[in-house]
RNA sequence: GGGGUCUUAGCUCAGCUGGGAGAGCAUCUGCCUUACAAGCAGAGGGUCAUAGGUUCGAGCCCUAUAGGCCCCACCA
């Protein structure tokens, strides 16, 4: 032992030493190595903006259980780290930022705005890596990658060209989402619906009579929510197969205030049953009106600003506000009698979901990405389960956006991002779409181009994440060694805007998945459920927690009692209990420690550090049966990991190491580290008897708390590495050790079945104490133990024997597998000093009560088995072990039930 | 409108392909016991939303109902 672990656990400065000791041994770099296979993970790039929440705590935790799970297991382990330029969300923050120093973007100028953005992610960018460190984050920090970084810009540009090339890129007028406030384009994925509290006006346009002129008694009534957009009406829209407007065939109606005709048109896309089965046709501001429009070759009038402010084509209204002008129309719709009712209407409203602006669907030309052809390879990986969705029922969320997909707009009217390699020939007008300014352009051969200004979602680079960071557009050695990667892990939230975008970016451009499985994860929600939100201020910053309890504790309460894509809440109390079972851990070490230096220091012996085969004939059947559940642990532990099973896994660990090892193991031990005899004694081999038992007990604590801080150290890689490292010595490293493997060592299993039998018989006796207002004691354990060597025996011949540490006074209990006595036996309690005739502290008809619904139970139980076993079906199917276990209980509870009803006989007499 | 998901102890949630109802916290009882009071030993508490069905057997599979949440679509 290199040194001793502090009295107290304390995770604060023993957290950043350990992983400044990581980063200098250099324990996450990985290099090409064929020798070994590789495992990747490529981050979601938090937003250089970001500071750490919750949901990133989350995300990197699972990411890093992974990573280091397969770095133990000798896998070739490769997290690779970077951040997001997300264009608009850090554009919005400079923007502000300007703002406040009373100067803006337009001012700035394009070159000096980008200057300003550059030293925003200088300042930043390095925060939010900083943050993650802090989660003990094991990422290969040397290939630290950024989206605009050159090599992410060198295949944002050949990606646009190759797609651009092929015609799956085109420049179009179509009808997109607008967001005023932030003046740009979005695509559908970034609109957020949200239900608003609305109205509806009914209002009525006059039909036009055979003179050309407004109607004044032939009127049309229909309901809108947007009365402005009537400014931009170009046809009114009913139901071809409504006979109530056949007569309308042909007709125009009166456009007020625009004063013109518009004529009636019938599209299948009007309800009849909705309203008066009548619609306005607006095919500048309206999705849906946009497609009718087409069908009917209407004009588009835009009557918009990019503001929203009405424009030109509104005449007196323009200048106004999208929702000034409303209210102004509606007052002159009424002064000419034209409107009918007003209506509350609760609607959906489109709004963008960064700055919760209502969105304008405007007709304007952009860059878009034809998505159905890309979208089909993408389909059918998940469809043949080439990448796998975990949980499956993601499938289901995921095709329903892919068969729904429209194209994908691209531009954006925005300069912090990559800008559109596309050049405009200053002559002809010409588009050359390429990596760099053109020479020459093949229209006119003039020499003068423009850049489009536009730039690209932000997605649009994060799409190509796991190979542009692995050196693509080149085919380097890392992209064939760790491309594809192998599992991504994100929110169930961003899955249509990048898991899916990756996935097709991938077949395209690698011509092969990017990884084959994607993990999701929740939500973290506050204690009442939630979303943790700046507005709301109930957000709940990592690094405090990380500062009060460690970084160890807030993973395992992130990862635990949490089933995959389910969101959870966040409670104190459960980073509480995390951090209690670190300091149980903590001192759980101390102790095995203590013992292991107190036997060097009086008797240098050191039995523990020999192999197994040495000590193996000194084992005693509680050292077996622990080995044995230990054997059992690494498997399932190995098995949930595979299975992605994680909060499952790391429960057993808990449950394994506060249950069994601490409150069973290390009580059932202590007389054996204690007794008379071992003291004084040489080292192991000697033939004292006393002093192999502790050998043999210190072995086996210290290769127990061993593997369990390996099975535990993805989870809480800092307490494992400070125990592991002051066990062993402060040159080696958990981090790098080998995980444990599970063997098929026949000799520990036959002492499970004893000791659980004992463990039984303990409870019985401190059942008894606590009935006796005695402390129950930890020492009922020991005692058992302390006869171990015979415990088969005297378990078979029903009788326990006690005896008290001190050995001053004897318990002798005659009991049953339960610890319940079989007759009136005296005992003698030490502590209490007191002669209490057995006899009185059984209530006989408390007692019969217990017993017959024991009774009741095992018959229940038998029958059951019975019932299984008797059935074709169940032996036709069922594997052999099951048949095996089934059979092993049925006759375990037959004898059970025979001695029940036996006692009972005897009771009842 | 379409899809998903949830309803299990007082609270928050696990429960993997059907086979003995679980954890943490809370409550109650008794304990400073030479690793740990951030602890130890116990106890109470659940017709697994409701009604049917499949099965030898259902918290788990199927159908319906009620209520909650989420995503997508957007009937103006």
């Amino acid at each position: 032992m290199s040194k001793e672990l502090a009295k107290t656990y304390d995770p604060k400065g023993l957290e950043d030493r350990l992983y400044q000791k990581w980063i200098d041994k250099n324990y996450f770099h990985a290099e090409v190595d064929e020798t070994k296979k590789p495992f990747t993970i490529v981050i979601p790039p938090p937003n250089i903006t970001g500071q750490l929440h919750m949901g990133h705590a989350l995300d990197n935790t699972m990411q890093d259980i992974l990573i280091r799970y397969k770095r133990m297991q000798g896998y070739n382990a490769l997290w690779q780290p970077g951040t997001d330029h997300a264009s608009i969300a850090t554009e919005v923050r400079i923007i502000e930022k300007l703002k406040e120093e009373g100067t803006s973007k337009e001012e700035l100028g394009r070159e000096g705005f980008l200057k300003r953005a550059w030293e925003w992610k200088k300042e930043y960018g390095g925060r939010i890596i900083n943050q993650l460190k802090k989660m003990g984050s094991s990422c290969d920090w040397e290939r630290e990658r950024f989206t605009m970084d050159e090599g992410c810009n060198r295949a944002v540009t050949e990606v646009f060209c190759k797609m651009y090339e092929k015609g799956w890129i085109y420049k179009g007028s179509r009808i997109i989402n607008w967001c005023p406030v932030c003046n740009t384009s979005i695509s559908d994925a970034e609109v957020e619906y949200e239900e608003q509290a609305g109205h509806f006006w009914h209002i009525k346009y006059p039909l036009v009579d055979e003179n050309g002129a407004p109607s004044t008694t032939e009127f049309l009534e229909f309901a809108t929510t947007r009365p402005e957009t009537m400014l931009g009406d170009t046809a009114v829209a009913v139901n071809p197969k409504d006979e109530r407007y056949a007569y309308l065939k042909g007709r125009m109606v009166w456009l007020p205030i625009v004063n013109k005709a518009i004529p009636v048109v019938e599209d299948e896309y009007v309800d009849m049953e909705f309203g008066t089965g009548v619609v306005k046709i607006t095919p500048a501001h309206d999705p849906n009106d946009f497609e009718v429009g087409k069908r009917h070759n209407l004009p588009e009038v835009n009557i918009m600003n990019d503001d929203a402010t009405i424009n030109e084509n509104g005449g007196k209204y323009a200048g106004l506000d999208r929702y000034e002008a409303r209210k102004q129309i509606v007052k002159e719709l009424e002064a000419e009698g034209l409107l009918v009712k007003i209506e509350d209407y609760a609607h959906n409203v489109g709004t963008h979901d960064r700055c919760k602006t209502t969105i304008e669907p405007m007709i304007k030309k952009q860059w878009f990405v034809k998505m159905d052809e890309l979208i089909r390879p993408a389909v059918e990986a998940v469809k043949n389960g080439e990448v796998k969705l975990i949980p499956e029922r993601m499938d289901k969320t995921y095709f329903n956006w892919a068969d729904n997909i429209r194209d994908w707009c691209i531009s954006r009217q925005l300069w912090w991002g990559h800008r559109i390699p596309a050049y405009y020939c200053d002559e002809c007008g010409e588009v050359v779409v390429a990596g760099q300014t053109p020479d020459k352009c093949p229209g006119c051969g003039g020499a003068h181009f423009t850049q489009d200004p536009d730039t690209l979602d932000t997605w649009f680079s994060s799409a190509l994440w796991p190979f542009s960071t692995l050196g693509w557009p080149e085919m380097t050695e890392d992209l064939k060694y760790f491309y594809p990667t192998d599992v991504l892990v994100t929110g169930y939230d961003i899955i249509f805007f990048w898991v899916i975008r990756m996935i097709f970016s991938g077949y395209e451009q690698m011509g092969e998945k990017p990884f084959h499985t994607v993990l999701f994860h929740g939500l973290v929600r506050d204690s009442q459920g939630r979303k943790m939100s700046k507005s709301l201020g109930n957000g709940i910053d990592p690094l405090e927690i990380i500062d009060k309890y460690g970084a160890d504790a807030l993973r395992l309460t992130l990862i635990t009692g949490n089933a995959p894509g389910n969101d959870m809440r966040f409670y104190y109390e459960r980073v509480e209990a995390s951090r209690n079972f670190a300091n149980k851990v903590w001192n759980a070490s101390r102790f095995i420690m203590m013992n292991m230096e107190q036997t060097q220091e009086k008797t240098g012996g050191r039995g523990w550090e020999v192999s197994y085969d040495e000590i193996r004939e000194s084992l005693e059947p509680a050292d077996k049966w622990i080995l044995s559940k230990l054997n059992t642990l690494v498997k399932e532990v190995t098995d949930n990991i595979d299975h992605f099973e994680l909060g499952i896994a790391v429960q057993k660990v808990y449950d394994f190491i506060w249950d069994e090892f601490c409150d069973w193991y290390i009580e059932m031990v202590k007389p054996r580290l204690y007794q008379r005899g071992a003291e004084g004694e040489t080292a192991a081999g000697e033939e004292n008897q006393a002093a192999q038992s502790k050998n043999a007990a210190l072995w086996t604590l210290k290769y127990v708390l061993i593997d369990a801080l390996k099975l535990l150290h993805p989870y809480m890689p800092f307490i494992t590495e400070e125990i592991f490292c002051t066990i062993q010595s402060e040159e080696e490293s958990i981090v790098i050790s080998d995980w444990p493997v599970y063997t098929e060592e026949k000799d520990y299993q036959t002492e499970e079945k004893a000791i659980e039998l004992i463990k039984d018989a303990v409870r019985g006796i401190r059942n008894i104490r606590t009935q006796m207002n005695v402390a129950p004691s930890k020492k009922a354990a020991m005692f058992v133990v302390s006869e171990a060597e015979s415990v088969r025996n005297v378990f078979e011949e029903g009788r326990l024997f006690f005896a008290s540490l001190a050995g001053a006074s004897e318990v002798t209990v005659q009991a049953d597998r339960n610890g319940i006595a079989q007759d009136a036996v005296s005992v003698v309690i030490p502590n209490a000093a007191v002669y209490i005739p057995f006899a009185e502290l059984v209530d006989i008809g408390q007692e019969i009560e217990r017993l017959a619904k024991e009774e009741k139970r095992l018959q229940g139980e038998v029958a059951r088995v019975n019932g299984m076993l008797g059935n074709e079906k169940f032996m036709a199917k069922a594997p052999e072990a099951k048949v095996a276990e089934e059979r092993g209980k049925l006759e375990k509870y037959t004898q059970m039930l025979s001695q029940v009803q036996e006692r009972l006989g005897q009771l009842r007499k």
